[in-house]
DNA sequence: TATGAATGAGGCTTCATTCAT
DNA sequence: AATGAATGAAGCCTCATTCAT
């Protein structure tokens, strides 16, 4: 792809920056692109110059999303090496929604939630998203099965996927139930859970 | 209260119903009061006589639902008396977002997502459907710790809690990932999970 | 005209009542039936019952305004006989304003200056209740005149309408101002200078 | 601030010149965004492109009669520097009712009577627009009374107001009534009155 | 008389996008 | 790369009225 100019890429960085927190804040179809351009202090022109659509936002914006688990640069997906990490990354979730004062769940999940069967391109981006959330963690699993200390009878990504899960349907309830309690007490049974596997091994 | 008349009653019930209908494919922002009045073959007079605006209708939708789960009588929240009940509990829903070929989450997930903070109304009314489902499931725990059959030490009303989190946050992955295969692994660890209060019981 | 039953009467008069009441306040077409069923605690069967239509109920308040300007029973247009009567006339409009605050004009000139071209039947209604205050008002000066005590080349009718005019142009700004000086100040003037018909009089 | 683009320019002075006759003809209330839109040829987005609300409009419209009373270049307030200027002032105000054969009534006062205890932007705008008329014809009587010319006791500004006032009472009248005939009488009075004060200084 | 269900046109506003400069 | 004017469909809701019971 061709270099944008330093400028260019700030205007867009901006409007990705702050959709992101639209959609988190409020969901992506309550979110307008005059609301985006307004907040990002741009013009139309700018947004339809950078994005061809609405729809090429929210791709653009997931698209960052995965950058930053990838690099694990951002917020999401820092590595994953030790049981203390994992817990980590359960804790984190529950700062961040905790910081919005329960009043938010998931970004992935706020925007997943509203797919429907018209947004094959987007679901694909979360798709995407999940996948590689689900390795990150995996690939602490399968370490530690390689190293005996995890029964090795488990499907590390079967096992990833339920992290995510979990967590999803933890933040979903924590932000209709406005509770920091009841998230804490969802991860917790996660983790609990997710131990016996480590438990369960067999002794040498 | 008198009556209203049975002509009434069943333009405002073909209304809530083919909302629901519309809420769960689509979400709530998705979702017109024209699309709805064209849906339900009713007028724009007939709905804003029956609900005061679209959150109104929201309401009513939620109520509704409430009403189904606390009368046993929907598709939701029949008595669980046993963990055959439990499990087809969780099996049951898996079916019905099969049947939607894995295009929908849940209904109740689907709608608490979207919820922002203007719309506390309707946070509370989900609120209320979450609680009335997590005391039929604590329930059972309840009876079940009563009679012996569970560690005396688990939190029924927090295991119930864990079942709905992950059963939301399964159905929500299951819609973005297209996949009944996560939501069934997501669901057999939580199972297991919870058997594993069932199991660890002092043996007499 | 057949005798209404007493309780129909009565919905009649309150909605009547409620009418005149929100057409002051917010002129006509600010004023919905439904608003006015709701603030007389009536129904919609009820309103159309009683009125033919929205026309119809202005029309109905604009008759209702006249008995009382008739019968001089309301709080408008009892008799003038002096020119301490007609000081306390100008006197009781502005009272009548300061005790909305100022936030309100005539009720007879709210309504007229919604009038437009369609609106010929209500123009009429408001034209008669003018032409009978004027008359009010004339009879005054006709007395005084044919005592003696008014000029001889005074229009006895024309210094009516001056009147009525400047009390409607006092009332007016005096809302849109919302100050009771202007009123005041504007009136005091107009009644200087219809004295200065009763001064002018030629001495014996 | 940069200057608009000329096709802008056009199309937000189109639909206030617009608006401003549909407000003069048939009054705000009775006038719809839709009908302004259709009645300017323009569409529905430069509308609330310009004008954020109909309010918006109603506040753009007032704002433009103000400059042109402020600039004397509109067919309201040029000058007054003469007592010939003051009888044309009225005189002209007459004939352009007279002009719409008596069915309107002053384009200020049109509004100011629809405005309620919800529209306080606009009474401001209304209060302005008086303000700086009186202003105008205040100044007038101020360099009579310097000149010796008027009554050293008049309160200028009063009188300023007893002529707008009896002004906008004549063309309510004279609309309700569409007589031309009292709005003539009402303001001979008027005049009449203004003029005592002339007369009425005291002779060297 | 009385009630309130039904109707559909229309009112105000936002939406997502394209176009001209 | 940037600005903001233009477009028209659609969203949410109120209006005035009629109809059925």
């Amino acid at each position: 792809m061709a270099e944008r100019s330093a400028r260019g890429n700030d205007t867009r960085r901006k409007i990705i920056a702050v959709a992101a927190e639209l959609f988190h804040r409020q969901g992506v179809r309550s979110t307008s692109p005059d609301q985006v351009i307004e907040a990002s202090g741009t013009g139309k022109g700018q947004f339809y110059h950078y994005f061809k659509s609405k729809e090429g936002l929210v791709h653009a914006v997931l698209e960052t999303y995965l950058e930053e688990i990838r690099n694990g640069d951002g917020p999401f997906g820092y590595d994953v090496e030790s049981w203390k990490d994992l817990e980590r990354w359960f804790a984190d979730q529950i700062a961040r929604q905790n910081r919005f004062r329960m009043t938010r769940g998931c970004p992935f999940g706020t925007i997943g939630n509203e797919v429907t069967e018209n947004d094959e391109l987007i679901r694909q981006d979360l798709n995407l998203i999940f996948e590689v959330a689900k390795h990150r963690i995996a690939t602490f699993f399968i370490k530690e099965k390689a190293g005996g200390r995890l029964d090795p009878r488990t499907d590390e990504a079967q096992l990833a996927d339920f992290c995510l899960a979990t967590m999803q349907g933890a933040m979903l309830m924590g932000k209709v139930k406005r509770s920091r309690q009841l998230v804490e007490s969802v991860v917790r049974e996660a983790l609990a859970h997710v131990k016996q596997y480590a438990r369960a091994q067999p002794r040498p």
